[in-house]
DNA sequence: CCGCAAACTAGAACGGATTCTAGTGTTTGT
DNA sequence: ACAAACACTAGAATCCGTTCTAGTTTGCGG
């Protein structure tokens, strides 16, 4: 029998040792979460243990990047100070991306909630999506070693952008008043979403130094003066 | 500032050993050379040899490149098709995203030269504007794998590449007649630079199917049409 | 022709992501 | 309670970018 290593902070698994199931907040659809292929019916405390595994793991990724970044962030340290195997890491994540974009989610998740908590104040929608993107930039400057591994990794991805995506709809929904991605007419989806990419590579560019903040705000106020000229008197209601 | 013309790099001494450099050097560190970009014959067969060396090496790796992607365009493979020890390769670029950038310095010769040819016929900027990147979106769509390939890398990159550069100044010199990047003021520059940052979102959401041909046509179009509005009807000139 | 220095070659070595192996708990169905 | 199924662990192995080593070739100045 193998002595459970003790050197990390977290010897984990002996012991699930849980108390009673507090009903599991939070997204129910987790991504790299093992035994999937089983039936619903399964396991009250096993998912709470891997819950808590999956949060570990996580976290520790995130502490990584935020200082060192992404090669910082190296998969053997990441299980080490997770308190997990290598094979268990990649149970959870398949790759390394899969791991970034979890931290990624997390990051977004502070942003909304930021933004539901003050929302944007500025008078006209335009005012509005710039200041959110401004809040967004600052929000993810204070960390930018893990900013810059988020946003490429998140470019990269392959599949689905939490990124783009939920920006845009965060933008949307601070500029025109009630219009969600669902009712926004292709016009509507188009512009802001063309935002949304400027501020994506102007963030880039930030991240490369070659943008100081004060440029960023202004290029952003730029576009967003044109693109979003119509939300801030549209040609339909007269003035 | 250093050349207009990276197309003609050259071996250069090995950088410091240790991690990869953060945001140091350029993917060009050119040193001292015997006079490389010179088509005179002076010092003679060594610089012609190099030339060569190089144009087979940038082709390997753009046939690799060409299926199979960036993972296909293995170091190792690129120097033996191109005939060459790994060391050497390494010489001539430093890093395998240096490679990427040089194949990309082709590609976008080719536009550049393409425009030149037939330059866009549209009445408006911003209609000449679409043409281009409509243009530069064929040209990179007929072969997707090495799209794909170069516009991750090089949106990855950690230091300056000419990508974005270039296609912004492209996009000046169509739209704004004799206007350049060193006269444009910064509004027209932070203009034509959403552009092309809408473009080149747009080409990754194609990349990865989420986007048909014609929904670029239309939201670049959207985009075009706001952002370069000042450019079709100066404010200031009357038609 | 000589010798030097840079460029080249073949191949080993190194580091980090990812995969594989074998074995040890732990959970679940009956 | 027992066995099949599954989660986990330690560690070896593999793949690929990059670096390093040692020896060979090439071109140039003298």
């Amino acid at each position: 029998m193998r002595i459970p290593h003790a050197t990390t902070e977290a010897p984990a698994t002996r012991r699930p040792a849980g108390t009673s199931a507090p009903s599991t907040a939070g997204p129910s659809t987790i991504k790299g979460v093992p035994g999937v292929h089983s039936e619903t019916t399964s396991t009250g405390a096993r998912t709470r243990s891997q819950h808590q595994r999956r949060k570990r793991i996580v976290q520790a990724a995130a502490a990584l990047a935020s200082r060192g970044g992404v090669e910082a962030m190296q998969m053997r340290t990441v299980a080490e100070r997770a308190g997990v195997a290598l094979g268990t890491l990649y149970r959870y994540f398949p790759s390394k991306m899969d791991l970034v974009v979890a931290v990624v989610g997390e990051e977004i998740d502070l942003l909304e909630s930021s933004i539901e908590r003050r929302p944007p104040s500025a008078t006209t929608p335009s005012g509005r999506a710039v200041d959110v993107l401004m809040r967004a930039t600052r929000g993810l400057m204070r960390e930018p070693e893990l900013a810059d591994a988020l946003i490429r990794s998140l470019i990269l991805a392959e599949v689905e952008t939490p990124f783009g995506d939920r920006m845009t709809d965060l933008l949307l929904r601070v500029t025109a008043d009630g219009v969600t991605v669902r009712t926004a007419t292709e016009e509507q989806f188009a512009l802001v979403g063309s935002l949304s990419s400027v501020w994506v590579q102007e963030l880039l560019e930030m991240l490369r130094g070659r943008r100081t903040h004060e440029q960023i705000q202004r290029r952003i106020e730029i576009a967003a003066a044109r693109l979003l000229a119509d939300f801030d008197a549209p040609p339909s209601a007269p003035k």
